[in-house]
DNA sequence: TCATGCCAATTTTAGACAGCATGTC
DNA sequence: CTAAAATTGGCATGA
């Protein structure tokens, strides 16, 4: 199909596509547009990664657009938030403005009103639905990337909920589904009443094979060979193979530390081969990279990359991601080993793929379990750059030749998994079932188990009854916890009676229970709008009321960190030991009853939250990134993921703490504001004011000036010795609203000096630094 | 007595969304 | 039910 043949576009748009490079459809683009794409018709298409996926939903948005609608374009990931936002931007030229939204974006309700796309993660726009945003009704046109991720166990259920919620507000809004090609795409397009485009087209060919000896087999029969020399690996002789032809590859591998060790292998075969120039511009990459973060990770990183490889793995920063992300795609980086993280993050397409471990630990497998075809097929789906590369390579690595033919057995010929709803798992329901009453898409328990029958689940299940069952066990955990008020005919219906029931009062009972009205108390309506788990929300409150004394910041810290809503660290050999000591000393700081030390597993997930507890007080002492990284073993990534998390939390802390008028609410927005900053409570002030963060905020509270009045009134000269650059001291004096911030003349003050006239507060400064230097050691000799 | 080298036993193990209101070194 | 690499610990050896 023609781009002419389009109608329904925006003017401009066929030119903008023509521009592009585009003057085709491609097949599955074109099957799309038949099933009614650009007429507003629902669609699921499920087809291999980069065959043009993007521009079936782009083709769906603007003819919706066009038509005087509004689209919605929902992503799995806020980095591909912003990559579609980039693409998106472009059709300005034609007049058709692009908005995103995601937890750390900044967004306006009236601001995206004005929009014509939006592009938000699954979780925003449920958090939106709960919020009442106005424009969602507005919606003509709704598009979900990587549908197939309702499948999962974590993520999925919102995204399947927030989907059937969508449908509910506006019924004559078309759907448009882009799923990776799946088990059951037919399941899905039945489910969202769409046609189905089920394709294994590629715009350019995908080779796949084992490497096994000295010989890679592909599936088409022909065989190459890539003999594996001396001592080295397998995947060193493959990427020293395609490296050969000019082509880059990329590396899977099953932990974080496999993919270091191989990047760091693998920048011994691609270092020889890096041209001068393109060791200039390595150099650089790598200084940037350690400019970003001081730590063994980035150091680590730095190093490889020099020799033009990197690995990629979710304890990099996400700056640092997107660094090698960036040059691996600008073909600087020539091999990538990375965990599975990068197969479903932006687009790093490889001429060559190496899946070089196929199992990974899973501990809910209780050991190594094989990885999904689906995860596998997204890996190899990676290989090939469109206009690029002639044709794209996906090996996978067999030690034997049995292994060799159960990889193709089971990877290569074999389909994908269907794609299940985890929706029946309490942990999703309990969230999203408050969330269903709160926002009034529910009123009785019948209405509730209406709207669950329009999801993918109901149309799933096999299980007659279990999702009600769910649902009620749920519902009497909200009622528990005082998150909703279920009205009238609450009377559980009497089991043992069961027996003698005849038919007609079972169904009459039903009924009845059904009518059942179902009510979001106020702390529900707050527990669903800050967007918690309520599981989160009952310990947090629970946590607060059973304080008899101010708590302290590891008291908050600990309790935020033992709730669903933080991903917890792990507790290494030895340190169940070392923490459970450490509890023992400050036990009395908790907040809650603490699980006896018999209960196996429950007081270890204590100790685990105490663990990240001291993580955030380690922050909060100003304690620095290395320091941080190396005690507990992690990359700059999981630190600052840590620190958003408890920000965000501690955050909800604040609002819970209200809404029970709890009197700890000063304490906890001070310990919020301290994770927030990385700070002792005595900077606290200091930080609020503009150019100033945790280091130059105790480089000015040593030199004596302890709070934004001091900035206006001490001697410039203390100030400057205590800030690097007259630049920096003019800036920071301007937002302090001192008069004259120049710094002209100024000769930076050295040493301690007291900075006001009456030198009384640079002793009082001394006394305070001698304790958190104290504070500090203490706390390092703990580990 | 202490450093060194080797082998066996032990340890470790992926990922990243969200409120609200604005800006680090 | 399943793996693999790195680290640690124990032991023998040699100076």
């Amino acid at each position: 199909m023609n781009l002419e043949e389009l109608s329904g576009l925006p003017p401009g748009a066929t030119d903008h596509f023509r521009q592009e490079g585009i003057e085709e459809l491609y097949p599955p683009q074109a099957e799309a547009v038949d099933a009614g794409a650009t007429d507003g018709e629902n669609l699921v298409a499920a087809v291999p990664t980069a065959s043009g996926k993007t521009m079936i939903a782009a083709l769906a948005m603007l003819s919706a657009v066009e038509r005087g609608g509004k689209a919605l374009y929902i992503v799995p990931l806020r980095a591909l938030a912003s990559e579609k936002r980039d693409e998106f931007e472009a059709y300005e030229q034609f007049g058709i403005t692009t908005g995103v939204t995601t937890g750390n974006y900044e967004s306006t309700d009236d601001w995206l009103a004005t929009k014509d796309i939006i592009v938000a993660t699954s979780e925003k726009v449920d958090s939106l639905v709960r919020n009442g945003a106005g424009w969602l009704s507005e919606l003509t046109c709704v598009v979900s990337d990587e549908v197939h991720l309702i499948d999962d166990r974590n993520r999925g259920p919102t995204l399947e909920v927030t989907l059937a919620k969508l449908q509910q507000l506006n019924p004559a809004m078309q759907t448009v589904a882009l799923s990776a090609t799946v088990g059951n795409a037919d399941e899905i397009a039945d489910w969202l009443d769409a046609s189905l485009v089920d394709s294994d087209w590629r715009p350019i060919d995908l080779e796949m094979g084992v490497h096994y000896g000295n010989a890679l087999n592909f599936d088409d029969g022909s065989t190459r060979e890539v003999p594996v020399e001396g001592s080295e690996k397998q995947e060193a002789a493959l990427v020293r193979d395609i490296l050969q032809e000019g082509g880059s590859s990329l590396v899977f591998v099953s932990s974080r530390r496999n993919a270091e060790a191989a990047a760091s292998r693998l920048g011994g075969v691609s270092g020889p081969e890096l041209s001068g120039e393109e060791r200039t511009e390595l150099a650089e990459l790598a200084a940037e990279i350690r400019d970003d973060s001081d730590t063994e990770t980035s150091k680590d990183l730095a190093d490889c990359v020099e020799r033009g490889a990197a690995f990629h793995h979710a304890g990099l920063s996400s700056t640092q991601r997107s660094l090698v992300e960036d040059a691996f795609r600008d073909r600087l980086l020539k091999v990538i080993s990375a965990t599975p993280t990068l197969a479903a993050g932006v687009n790093t397409p490889a001429r060559r793929v190496i899946v070089r471990d196929w199992r990974r630990f899973d501990p809910s497998a209780g050991g190594m379990a094989p990885l999904d075809v689906l995860e596998v097929h997204q890996m190899m789906g990676r290989a090939g750059r469109p206009g690029l590369d002639p044709y794209g390579e996906a090996v996978l690595l067999a030690k034997s030749h049995d292994e060799s033919q159960e990889l193709f057995d089971r990877y290569i010929w074999a389909d994908p998994e269907a794609v299940r709803s985890k929706l029946a798992a309490e942990p999703a329901l309990r969230t999203h079932v408050l969330a269903t009453i709160a926002s009034g898409f529910a009123r009785t328990r019948g209405g509730l188990l209406e709207f669950l029958e329009a999801t993918l689940y109901a149309s799933q299940s096999s299980e007659a009854g279990r999702l009600e069952s769910v649902t009620d066990e749920v519902l009497s955990y909200l009622e528990r916890n005082d998150f909703i008020e279920r009205d009238g005919k609450t009377e559980q219906t009497n089991d043992d009676a069961g027996a003698f029931t005849s038919a007609a009062d079972l169904a009459d009972q039903q009924r009845s229970k059904n009518e059942q009205t179902l009510e979001a108390t106020s702390l529900g309506h707050t527990v669903s709008r800050l967007y918690l788990d309520p599981m989160s929300a009952a310990e947090i409150v629970h946590g607060l009321e059973g304080a008899e004394e101010r708590p302290t910041a590891l008291g908050l810290y600990q309790l935020v960190s033992r709730t669903p809503d933080m991903y917890e660290l792990y507790l290494r050999s030895g340190e169940d030991e070392k923490f459970g000591e450490l509890f023992y000393e400050r036990e009395r700081e908790l907040l809650g009853d603490a699980p006896s030390e018999f209960e196996e597993g429950r007081f270890e997930d204590w100790l685990a939250a105490l663990k990240t507890g001291t993580l955030l007080e380690d922050w909060a002492e100003e304690a620095d990134e290395e320091t941080i990284t190396e005690r507990y073993k992690i990359g700059p990534g999981d630190l600052r993921g840590k620190v958003d998390t408890a920000e965000w939390l501690l955050g909800a802390a604040e609002s819970l703490a209200a809404e029970i008028d709890s009197e700890w609410t000063v304490a906890v927005r001070e310990a919020r504001a301290r994770v927030e900053h990385g700070v002792g409570e005595e900077l606290l002030e200091l930080v609020s004011v503009g150019g100033v963060g945790r280091k130059r905020a105790r480089r000015l509270y040593e030199a004596g000036v302890e709070e934004p009045a001091d900035l206006r009134s001490a001697e410039k000269e203390v100030i400057l010795g205590a800030l690097k650059g007259e630049k920096t001291a003019e800036n920071i004096l301007e937002n302090a609203g001192r008069e004259n911030p120049s710094m002209d003349g100024v000769e930076p003050a050295s040493g301690v000096v007291s900075a006001t006239s009456d030198g009384s507060k640079a002793g009082t400064s001394d006394e305070t630094n001698e304790e958190t230097a104290d504070d500090n050691q203490s706390s390092l000799g703990d580990f």
